[in-house]
DNA sequence: GTCTATACGGCGATAGAC
DNA sequence: GTCTATCGCCGTATAGAC
């Protein structure tokens, strides 16, 4: 193993964890470096500039955390329970990384400018077999609602937002970090429940 | 009328423009006096900082935007009409100023340190009143589900989220402007819907 | 109040020695 | 590959003329 695959590594893993921590634009390349503990001048050695980190850096997140999704979204799993284990597995990988929302949101925010960017995220909601189903499932008169567009809202909005704002839960209701986990916890029941209810048709 | 005032507004005006469209750490005190139409040295005239300018700001948008929300929040309106009546105003206020949610994101993102605008989000969301109305009806069984918190997270999120992944809906679903606001003109209806009937009891 | 001019430090990036 | 040194630029802030 060569001594350059490690530095290239230590640079790619410091600038991660700072920029999911701080934000990129509030993250310097001297912070990185130091943080690596490596020269500054190696930075732009192996990546060629900021910019260009972060562009490996964010395709290797979303890759990464988006692959199970995908491959739940895709499948022919009958729809609630799809909704089940797509909310589930979400949570989870949020659960464990959960700066990662406010990192993408920040990108969002920022991108229209830069649109590489948008492509690979609008790649981790590829739903156009969870739009069929959807569309399926409502021309036979099994659920109540058949907008997919708003049902996939639905869905993310309820998943992703909490921990957007996760520091105002903690800051108003008095949460540690594991009460705040235990919240986070039961919104793996209660959002299938509500998403599944707001489908279902009566009986 | 002193020219002073109006040299104050214009700078706060365009500041205010700037950090909402690009946010506040991608908006250079050159550009907002540049947009301003004036000098660079009167930005630290009437505000001593960009930090200052900004803080100013933030009060401003969110004491104009929360006080209709905190009246009906606190207002001793039946529960689902409260709910009714606060999507609805909180989705025409996001409608009008899209660029609002972005905005208190990132600066929660990055607010670890300064806890001061955090307070002022927080006083946004003055729930005591709300939290007893759900707890009190819960007790008399009126409702299902009785977990204030949740509740109100629930409710933020199917309101809040959608503005911040705009661009991806647009992008997602080949929508115009005006398409994507009437995606969100049907979550008036539709997110009182989802959150009354995931409250109401069986009959 | 408004302007010109400028100081200062930090930034991203690179040239060139080793 | 890794380092030192340095470039030019930008954001912030201030001094001082008008």
């Amino acid at each position: 193993m060569s001594k350059s695959k490690n530095t290239e590594q230590k640079i790619f893993d410091a600038a991660t964890e700072l920029f999911l921590e701080k934000g990129v634009d509030r993250t310097s390349v001297r912070e990185i470096a130091a943080k690596a503990g490596i020269n500054l001048a190696l930075m732009n050695y192996y990546f060629r500039s900021k910019e260009n980190l972060f562009g490996s850096i964010f395709s290797m997140l979303v890759q990464k955390n988006s692959e199970e999704l995908i491959r739940i979204l895709d499948s022919d799993m009958e729809l609630f329970e799809k909704i089940r284990q797509y909310v589930g597995v979400y949570i989870d990988m949020l659960s464990e990384n959960p700066l990662l929302v406010s990192f993408v949101m920040s990108i969002l925010h920022r991108s229209r400018e830069r649109i590489t960017e948008m492509k690979v995220i609008s790649s981790l909601y590829s739903t156009d077999q969870f739009t069929r189903q959807i569309l399926d499932e409502g021309k036979k008169g099994n659920i109540r609602r058949t907008d997919p567009t708003q049902i996939f809202v639905d869905m993310l909005s309820l998943i992703a937002f909490p921990f957007a704002i996760k520091m105002l839960v903690i800051d108003k209701n008095n949460f540690t970090e594991e009460e705040f986990g235990e919240f986070i916890l039961e919104r793996k029941k209660r959002i299938p429940e509500l998403l599944i209810e707001s489908l279902r048709p009566p009986r």
